[in-house]
RNA sequence: GGGCCGGUAGAUCAGCGGUAGAUCGCCUGCUUUGCAAGCAGGAGGCCUCGGGUUCAAAUCCCGACCGGUCCA
């Protein structure tokens, strides 16, 4: 008999039975003999709701504390990590506390905090952002309590036994749950190219946390096959947790929704504040064991389904309803976005800003229905109060600066949008399917504001039903596959040691050939930098006996660095390699300068200044940077003089290898600016009072050699995003005597003596008026001739000839021709060209033109329409 | 990163192949006890930029740039 991965001795010990659910047939375990469902909706359905489970109601202050308490007594107690996740790109937001330790901990490069360690992380998911507020348990941010361990072969902490004593413990004793409420249900999980066994857990029908047991790795030579997919063992054995706070508060308060056990005094606030009633709220219970039945089903096939249940025992009101909601989702994104604030999101159109400018719209969109009479700050000011325990504060000043900016964009927005509906509304008398999807998708007006819109106009709006699966349609067109580069694996596992760390200075060198394909070499060790970090690699040339090998590409393969040159050496050759000095030393100064421009910017202008992306160049080099305003030239020149007092200032620049968590520690997530390399220490670069950075630039060894730094311009790439483009040093220099040179050049051009720019501004006005002039003359030149020009008489047309020899002329005349509406008219200049509104008419005259005796000395022949008229040939 | 919408006077926009327009604001004059305003006149435009099509492009096509918006 198959007794599964969980036949632990606990368990047994317990009482513990293993069952298969007569439901969903998945096996899981319980206490209690009775029981027969696995515990999960819609197996069973809550039972908790105005009947709490535990031995007291416990606030999420409490249920945190006495989590972290209970734990720490053998885990090491870790502070939560950002939201934002800036120590890796794949992700937006932090989803689950094991966010914080992908992949440098996970892949078991870089040990984790502390192990094994115990702390609640602040989480944020969008994914049901439509259930948030509705459902009665969806929250946009909420907090994971987790206890991990990582064991290695050699150092196990515990497993399976340990992990699973633990919580029931927690829950048991701490909580007070009795052991017949709580269900262990058997799931495996995968994700990430990682899987393993895992353990949900219920109280009463709700999920309270999982026990994840990550063993496993995706491996194409894997031996062990779970749904199609090989894995193999992973050299560490995770287990990672993860308990939802606000929903075991939830559990032992009883309360009709995770949002009132929450933040119930944000929510009454909201309603005192909005004149709404907030007795007899106890129907929400009612609709969320309903909506916890039916987990994958619409939200209007729920609604139907509530209306049907509950009709008899309850009489809904579903405009009551729907403010109590819209309390419960304004409390919701006051949350997210004091969180947001505290990582300094800028809101935006893309990535993680457009998820906070969405929370802040949906945030306006319910004060607005509401009738909210308090500011959005207020209620955030409230529920910041309710975070306390678990975060120190949020940047006021930025945060409310931010909401006045997203406001009036927001409102602005809505009044485009208005504009935009009447425009369609003078054209017909009904907006149709297609205009409401425009309205949305251009102008991100949703089909419920449109509606109000035009019951002001006293127009109904039929909303059709499959509205948002039509935008997703839309949306989830073709999306190309990532194609993973297969790159020759010849070098793999080959080493190169880095001598631009171990000297940044040093510019030869002598290096030894492990390997040679084609035009490719690796080398034990380099002085030439490999493309990276926005720095581009070193150019100069490898000699070997007397011939010269020009190195043309150096880049990195794993740890090895490969030099690409205009040749092929043999494998096993030793080389003298030569390093272009002056490129290098300028790369040099734009990388140091790059980190005391962030510095400097992010001094002056907030911390809301991150680094967005940057790129060094020889001539120039770029800094990206997060700001929510537009750079002001002065501010521009007041960063420049910065720069240069902390350039005259001569300060130390080290770089300097560290432990990971004692980086993190030291200096926080700032560290991560640049991008973060998958490596077992982190490599630190430090101006001494001015910047911390992981990097791994080649760096000057003090400020005073970057000499001279000009910012060039500023650009806005994005939304929030500015570019920055300077140059340093000689560059710096180049530039200058640049813009002389030209200022010098247009100083002659123009013959001015002193004020370049008044002359300047002079001659183009002198031009625009001679432009006007010379139309105006060409216009009565044309208009005279005309009048002087006598009729004649073409082909039986009555015509009339006109001697224009010069171009700009013949141009002028058509338009004017024709503008008059009754003339047609025919140039002839080198090709014969017609124009005629009616297009038999114009063949005809073509005809008759080219067989015709005519001055061909006239360039233009005008005919009257009264000529063509009489014309039989037109019938 | 992708889709869609847009860029015309200081502001808001109309025009969508044929000599650049409206409203508000601004300036001058007049009317009015004052205010609100009314009347007459006027200034103010590289129609975002670069290519292409055309006799002719603000207008059509392609591409940049900038803004808006929805979705990853």
């Amino acid at each position: 008999m198959d007794v599964g991965p969980f036949q632990l001795s606990f368990f047994i010990e317990n009482g513990f039975r293993r069952k298969k659910c007569i439901n969903c047939k998945k096996f899981f375990w319980a206490q209690s003999s009775e029981r027969n469902t696995c515990g999960d909706p819609p197996c069973d359905s809550y039972s908790f709701i105005g009947n709490p489970a535990g031995k007291k109601p416990m606030s999420t202050d409490e249920v945190r504390e006495a989590f972290i308490q209970h734990f720490s007594m053998d885990h090491k107690y870790i502070k939560p990590y950002p939201v934002v996740p800036r120590w890796r790109d794949d992700v937006l937001l932090v989803n689950a506390s094991i966010y914080d330790f992908q992949p440098h901990v996970t892949s078991g490069m870089v040990p984790p905090p502390g192990n094994p360690l115990v702390m609640s992380q602040p989480s944020i998911r969008m994914n049901d952002l439509d259930l948030v507020g509705i459902s009665g348990r969806h929250l946009t941010s909420f907090e994971m309590l987790c206890h991990d361990a990582f064991n290695r072969n050699n150092q196990q902490y515990y497993w399976k036994e340990g992990t699973v004593s633990r919580c029931h413990t927690f829950f048991s004793e701490i909580v007070g749950i009795k052991g017949e409420e709580i269900t262990y249900k058997e799931n495996p999980w995968f994700g990430g190219g990682n899987a393993g066994n895992a353990l949900e857990v219920f109280i009463r029908g709700l999920e309270v946390g999982t026990l994840v047991f990550m063993d496993l790795k995706e491996d194409p030579d894997g031996e062990i096959i779970l749904e199609g997919t090989k894995y193999s063992q992973m050299d560490l054995q995770v287990v990672d947790t993860g308990y939802g706070l606000e929903r075991i508060s939830w559990v032992t308060q009883g309360s009709p929704t995770v949002y009132d056990s929450t933040y119930g005094n944000v929510v009454s606030h909201i309603l005192e504040k909005s004149g709404v009633e907030t007795e007899n709220i106890s129907e929400m219970g009612a609709i969320t064991q309903i909506y916890s039945a039916d987990p994958d089903r619409s939200i209007s096939e729920i609604e139907r389904e509530v209306g049907n249940l509950v009709k008899g025992e309850l009489s809904i009101n579903w405009e009551h309803v729907e403010k109590i909601r819209q309390a419960y989702i304004l409390g919701d994104h006051a949350r997210s976005i004091i969180h947001l604030s505290r990582d300094y999101v800028i809101p935006s159109n893309v990535k993680v800003g457009y998820l906070f400018r969405l929370l802040l719209r949906r945030s306006f969109r319910a004060m607005d229905y509401l009738k909210y009479s308090g500011t959005l700050m207020d209620i955030i000011r409230i529920q910041a109060e309710n975070l306390k325990g678990i975060i120190d504060g949020f940047p006021e000043e930025f945060l409310s600066q931010i909401i006045e900016e997203e406001r009036e964009k927001y409102y602005k927005s809505l009044e485009r949008g208005t504009d935009v509906i009447k425009k369609i509304l003078k054209k017909k008398d009904k907006l149709d399917d297609d205009d409401l999807e425009l309205l949305y998708d251009s102008y991100g007006l949703v089909p419920d504001f449109v509606s109000q819109i035009l019951k002001e106009q006293n127009i109904v709006l039929k909303i059709p039903a499959n509205f948002h699966s039509r935008i997703v349609d839309k949306h989830s067109g073709k999306r190309e596959a990532q194609i993973k580069n297969q790159e020759s694996s010849k070098f793999r596992g080959m080493e190169t040691r880095t001598l631009y760390y171990d000297d940044p200075r040093m510019l030869e060198f002598t290096a030894l050939v492990l390997e040679s394909v084609d035009d490719l070499i690796v080398v034990n060790q380099t002085a030439f930098y490999p493309t990276g970090g926005g720095q581009p690699f070193d150019l100069g040339y490898f000699q070997l006996g007397s011939r010269k090998y020009k190195v043309i590409n150096v880049f990195k393969e794993g740890n090895a660095i490969v030099h690409q040159i205009d040749g092929h050496i043999e494998k096993g050759s030793r080389l003298k390699g030569f390093v272009d000095g002056k490129r290098r030393k300028q790369l040099m100064i734009h990388h140091t300068s790059t980190h005391l421009l962030l510095g400097t910017m992010r001094r002056l202008l907030g911390d809301q200044v991150w680094q967005a992306g940057a790129q060094k160049g020889i001539e120039s080099s770029r800094i990206d940077v997060t700001y929510n305003r537009k750079i002001s030239d002065e501010m521009i020149r007041h960063i420049e003089h910065e720069c240069l007092k902390t350039i005259m200032e001569n300060r130390k620049v080290t770089a300097r290898f560290m432990d990971w968590n004692q980086a993190i520690e030291k200096y926080g997530f700032r560290l991560f600016e640049g991008g973060v390399p998958l490596a077992k220490k982190l490599r630190i670069v430090e101006i001494e009072g001015v910047d911390v950075e992981g990097c791994g630039g080649t760096h000057l060894s003090s400020t005073g050699e970057i000499g001279f730094l000009k910012i060039l311009r500023v650009d806005s790439i994005q939304e929030g995003i500015y570019r920055i483009t300077f140059a340093s040093g000689e560059a710096a220099l180049d530039h200058v005597e640049k813009i002389e040179e030209d200022l010098n050049a247009i100083r002659i051009m123009t013959r001015s003596t002193e004020d370049t720019v008044v002359k300047v501004e002079k001659t183009i006005s002198e031009m625009i008026k001679l432009r006007e002039e010379l139309s105006s003359a060409n216009r009565e030149i044309l208009s005279s001739s005309m009048e002087h020009s006598k009729n004649t008489s073409l082909c039986g047309y009555e015509v009339m000839l006109l001697n224009l020899q010069r171009e700009e002329l013949v141009k002028l005349a058509i338009p004017m021709a024709i503008a008059s509406g009754r003339i047609y008219l025919i140039t002839e200049d080198r090709r014969k060209t017609l124009i005629c509104r009616d297009r038999k008419v114009m063949g005809q005259i073509l005809k008759c033109i080219s067989t015709a005796d005519w001055d061909g000395k006239s360039q233009v022949v005008v005919i009257s329409e009264e000529s063509i008229k009489n014309d039989k040939l037109i019938n």
